[in-house]
DNA sequence: TTATAAACGAGACGGTACGTCCTGTCTTTTA
DNA sequence: TAAAAGACAGGACGTACCGTCTCGTTTATAA
């Protein structure tokens, strides 16, 4: 449920309802934005202009550029789905590539780390809801993945599936952050592999 | 070698010499101000005021704030060593707690993943800067002890050294910028745990 | 009416209304800073200061520091009256030692000065505007005085009322502007005795 | 004598002595300035920079801009030479609108008068120096042409010839700077015929 | 000759003001 | 009563000049 739908509840309100073609529009412009001058760069002016709406219905129902970008990346953010092609390994290289495509490649996957740095550091309650729209469904995901794999026999039962999957997900993106360089599947691969031997059955 | 000084070579410059002073001043108060209201938060104005030092002197010598805050976060890290303490895998669980403490106690911490999100998304040059005199020594530390560890008979020769780093500080990483959740020397040590067995000799 | 009114005609705008207090507060300062500093030295940034109001908001009403500065002269330049002593000639003398000493003794005088350079030379629509609100019930007042004296039989039918005007206001006026000598009201009378003898029935 | 030289006298000081040239340079720097933006947007940076000369170079001999050009213009004026065509009149109307043009016709001109106004309120030394090398020299010429015609006995020997003059000349800078209209020589024809019979024998 | 001293170009320095953009709040009309 | 429009105070932007201050270099006279 979004954060801006919360006060809708307890019976209809007087006075002209909000419409909720205004909070699509926004949220579209804010992505627009987003994807071309980056989080930073994007103005709460620019999104309400974009969206053809006054500035102060976006403050209406957004109080900061950040919750405003975090509605956004949320909606924004593609499902995620488990693969299944029968092969768990396949399936971590498949999930992982492309997790980490998500994040590197479009302006949006940039925002969405700089949302997380930013909001994990001062902002639980973005970060909670950040975490729960985006985050949670991608660990799920992935969980779900390894599950499948223990289920199988093909995976250790007493892995911690947490670890595995920070180290799976961590490793190429802090190499993504720290070198800039992109993480194609091969690179991909090569860490499932690593990683691989210490969860195999 | 500072951004600022490369010019310099080749000669003397005709006119007055830029102060030194002034460019400690700057820096110095770009630390402050980052580390009281974080990366986003800075300005160019209240950098130069609390340097007393004018505007336009800030940018003769940094053309953006990213450029200032690179220099100014390079200059700021605390210098690197290598711990040594007999046993290879006491200095990885150290190198890494050290680390991550340093990346996610201070607000520098969240300016340096801020920068390495943006400075490696659209500016290569700033990213190699950060790169150079950030990323390098503290990759070089780690590196340098699992050599150590090789050497000792103690890590298999065979392994990339690139690839454990990332994971060994990119799992931590990861799990605190996606939690936001602090990392312990706990947690480090469950990591080093944990990609051990895939090292060790 | 003013520059700044003449957009409001034709039906109630939307949004919020500008404020007419602001635009009072913001003319009074720039009077006050004239009177204190000049035309020269009068910056935007001080008006906006003193009146309490934030830049823009000048902006917004007067692309340049001349559309305010002849808007408050407009403003501030006191009311004309042609003085009715029944004599034609006392009433002239009157006059222009009145309108010299508009022009000579205050500081605002001077920005007169200096608008009528600046604006003749490159502004027309300014130039009309000073003229219209400035010069035009002057010079009207000058000439009523004339017209008292044609009807009266003390002056001649077949002046050139305007060009009367140039010799008595502009005499002076040059006297002033080239040699920086105050004019008083003895040098006042010498020109329009000068000129009566042109003049007199 | 200009005011730049007047440190000079005394013997020859020890070490580099001032360059001439550089003076040149500044001033038709200057001039040239004038011509294209006016007084007002005259900056001593672009006269320094079009002089090829260091800042500093400027400053040493002008301590300001109304300094600085007060020297240009009074360096720029054309030479005034009383017209001596026989006909006291002729010359009279030839003098006048050759000044009217002077001062009208060239954005130096219109700087003659933003200096006449600044430097007459708050400069006596500098409308001193406007006067004797711009001011003085016209006036003479328009005196000695009014002296030639008492000779001639075309002229009243009683007049005072610095009222005439301010008559004939304040007229019509006082229409020019008021209305902004050009001044022909037909204006300037009206007004010596008017002026005319007051003082001719 | 050799100092010494001033002028020169260049350009950095602490500042002020510029005119613009955006912030978050407010007031008004329209729906 | 929400929405759009837009004015409001304010703050920061990046730029242009200000007038002053080093610099290294050049060009004179004085020792």
């Amino acid at each position: 449920m979004s954060a801006v739908a919360e006060d809708r509840e307890g019976g209809a309100r007087r006075g002209r309802p909000r419409d909720a073609n205004v909070e699509s529009a926004i949220l579209d412009a804010a992505v627009a934005i987003i994807n071309e001058v980056g989080y930073n760069d994007l103005s709460i002016e620019a999104v309400a202009s974009r969206a053809g709406v006054g500035r102060p219905t976006v403050y209406r129902r957004w109080p900061s550029k950040l919750d405003l970008v975090v509605d956004a990346v949320v909606r924004l953010s593609p499902a995620v789905s488990a693969p299944d092609t029968g092969d768990v390994f396949t399936d971590l290289v498949e999930l992982i590539s492309g997790t980490i495509e998500d994040m590197t490649s479009s302006s949006v996957g940039r925002a969405i780390l700089a949302l997380a740095g930013t909001a994990a550091a001062d902002r639980a309650e973005l970060a909670d809801r950040f975490n729960e729209h985006y985050l949670v469904p991608r660990r799920a995901a992935f969980l779900a993945t390894l599950r499948r794999g223990i289920d199988a026999g093909r995976l250790r039962a007493d892995i911690d599936p947490d670890l595995i999957l920070d180290l799976m997900l961590g490793a190429p993106t802090y190499r993504w952050l720290t070198t800039g360089h992109p993480i194609d599947k091969i690179a991909a691969r090569r860490v499932v592999e690593t990683v691989w031997s210490l969860v195999k059955a």
